[in-house]
RNA sequence: GGCUCCUUAGCUCAACUGAAUAGAGCAUCUGACUACGGAUCAGAAGGUUGCAGGUUUGAAUCCUGCAGGAGUCACCA
């Protein structure tokens, strides 16, 4: 039972007896008293007052006065307008800070048997470039929710789609074929995904030029993109692809491979993981085979030139593409495949695609096709959509050269934080230099990307996200690390037994605000929102910070009173590293 | 043009299902100090929540219209 549950228990109670009136006490919902007036939990009685008949004062003072007599966990109220403060008993605050204490998965659900699968798809690399900064908001984020999810006790499945089939893996090969003089990732020394990133750069450039070329000679831009011999090689290729040419297959295997093993190394560095991954070239004919089936159905149909459409206009949509005339499949056709294999090898009751902001439109529609195709899971899947990210440079577009590339900004960050600590780091072993620099540099980046509404577009500063002052990941790692020095320097902390002190009323709302973790980690949930659990961590540390600069933990000589607050600061160190690690971010013991 | 999303302090962001004087950080200004971890603390200043209406006891939040920005609109994934 938390403390609010309890007050909205008494409070209903209170309604029900004073007034004759029932309400759930599931519709109260106390909120914490702003720091300007006295008391824990505020109750607004404007709802009441149909029920009380009389004003807002005059309501709120018998509720709380039958509080006072009726509720032993309220010590007192005092009233402000239609605003109930209600002061919780310090001494009911101390058996919090016990439970809390004794409780190692504070605020964490566990998974059962009987618990929901959630599966979350997150990351979907196209294999012709390496990872961009718009890839680690979405591997964040996707990573975030899992954690979220799994913290509320559902099961949850990570996937990822690699999109590895298409013209643009064709570019990259053709490239690689021409101008590669057989360039490995050995033989360079370069990350495979680069490698093969160059190389599709290398295809652009001189497809680029022989455009300029034939645009020369009088030809129109459409006209010469379409007649480029590069280009007429590219598509021919992808045609023996997809006709299974032992040649280009083979060659299409040893550069994904190479991909694979640079993505894998990005992936590991940012702390993110997969249960499952699929792969395009193995999903995209199901979908084929599903898309066929529906002209039968009559859901979708097939215009004169062999192409497959659906109509959607009934839905407030367009007609869709599904498939192209000479029979090969769209984007859409291989996710309703993906979406088919995902529910036969999982039960799956919950799907959630992590994808960008510009793909709503997409998802509207598959989520109204897989529906009309007869799939229970379609209508009410779940498009997790995220805005871009730019730099203080300016926006980040391919085409301008302005990438930020994943692998170069985790060592930017990783670096900053090496050198913004190099004094501290000093007379630390360089083996735990290194790792603690590297924990701050991507507690740093995480944090930042994660603390903002994903929905939004926003702006990512480096230099900002790596202060150790202010809302960031560098701050919550600083509070922690000196939570574990005081404790250490107290020859540590039994959380098992009951401080004898009465906390004063800054460590009663400190214990308010870890009580809040549980609610928050729901509520994140819920909601899906890794921002929740960033902004409250921020606040509890910030909240900690307070109390910290108020009182002398290790110089207090009243043993109950030390004891007390060494448990208030371990149960806070413990809180904000249970809170960040649903962030995907790790606290160093010392920094 | 149609649809979706966004607009809060100089900047970057908060404000759970409507609730008290809309909160932090950075930057700015004024103070404090040989330090339980100074990577510090205290304080000040900074707002007509894009604009205009509406609903409500109460609106940054819900509804309508307008302005500005982002994305998307059929054979790229």
């Amino acid at each position: 039972m938390t403390v609010e549950s309890i007050i909205a228990a008494a409070v209903a109670k209170a309604i029900s007896q004073l007034y004759g009136s029932e309400i759930d006490p599931a519709s109260i919902v106390p909120q914490a008293t702003r720091k300007e007036f006295e008391g824990n939990l505020t109750i607004v009685v404007f709802p009441y007052l149909k029920a009380s008949r009389k004003s807002p004062e005059a309501t709120a003072t018998e509720i709380g006065e039958w509080l006072v007599t009726n509720e032993p966990a309220v010590e007192k109220f005092n009233v402000v307008k239609g605003f109930l403060n209600i002061t919780v008993d310090p001494a009911f605050w101390r058996s919090v800070l016990h439970e809390i204490a004794a409780d190692q998965n504070f605020g964490i659900t566990a998974a059962n048997e009987n618990s929901d699968l959630v599966m979350v798809e997150y990351s979907s690399p196209n294999t012709n470039k390496p990872l961009h900064l718009g890839h680690v908001r979405n591997n964040l984020l996707g990573y975030s929710l899992s954690r979220i999810l799994q913290a509320n006790g559902h099961k949850v499945v990570k996937t990822n789609i690699v999109n590895d089939r298409g013209i643009h893996i064709c570019k990259s090969m053709l490239a690689w074929k021409k101008w590669g003089n057989g360039a490995t990732p050995e033989s360079t020394g370069k990350k495979g995904d680069h490698l093969i990133g160059d190389f599709y750069v290398e295809f652009d450039k001189h497809f680029k030029e022989e455009v300029r070329q034939l645009m020369e000679q009088g030809l129109s831009k459409e006209d010469a993109e379409a007649q480029s011999p590069l280009m007429l090689e590219a598509r021919e290729m992808l045609r023996k692809w997809e006709a299974g040419d032992e040649e280009v297959r083979n060659l299409w295997k040893t550069m994904n491979n190479w991909v694979y093993e640079g993505f894998d190394e990005t992936y590991k560095r940012l702390g993110v993981d997969f249960d499952k991954i699929y792969y395009e070239s193995d999903t995209y004919l199901e979908g084929k085979d599903l898309v066929l089936g529906g002209i039968e159905k009559g859901i979708m149909y097939r215009k004169e030139d062999g192409s497959v459409w659906a109509d959607l206009t009934g839905d407030g949509l367009d007609h869709k593409l599904l498939l192209r005339a000479d029979g090969t499949s769209v984007y859409m056709t291989q996710d309703i495949g993906t979406a088919k294999l995902r529910y036969q090898d999982f039960p799956i009751d919950k799907m959630i695609y992590v994808v960008g902001n510009e793909q709503n439109y997409h998802f509207q529609v598959l989520s109204l096709l897989l529906d009309k195709l007869g799939f229970k899971w379609g209508k009410d899947l779940t498009h997790f959509s995220y805005g871009m990210v730019e730099l203080p440079e300016g926006k980040m577009k391919s085409r301008e050269g302005t990438v930020v590339d994943a692998d170069d900004l985790i060592q930017q960050m990783v670096d900053s934080a090496r050198e913004a600590s190099a004094d501290r780091f000093a007379d630390m072993p360089a083996q735990e230099a290194a790792e603690v620099a590297r924990m701050v540099g991507l507690g740093a980046l995480k944090y930042f990307l994660l603390k903002v509404d994903p929905k939004k577009n926003m702006l990512f500063n480096p230099k900002e996200s790596i202060d150790f002052n202010g809302n960031t990941g560098p701050f919550l790692q600083y509070t922690y690390a000196r939570i574990q020095s005081v404790i250490r320097r107290a020859g540590g902390v039994s959380l098992n037994s009951t401080p004898d002190a009465v906390p004063n009323e800054k460590e009663s709302t400190l214990i308010q605000k870890v009580a809040d973790f549980p609610s928050v980690v729901k509520e994140a949930g819920k909601s899906y929102s890794p921002a929740l659990i960033a902004n409250y961590c921020y606040d509890l540390a910030k909240e900690y910070n307070q109390f910290y600069h108020d009182y002398s933990i290790l110089k207090e000589e009243d043993e109950n009173k030390r004891n007390l607050r060494l448990v208030l600061s371990a149960v806070v160190a413990r809180t904000l590293k249970a809170g960040v690690s649903l962030l995907g971010m790790e606290m160093p013991e010392r920094m």
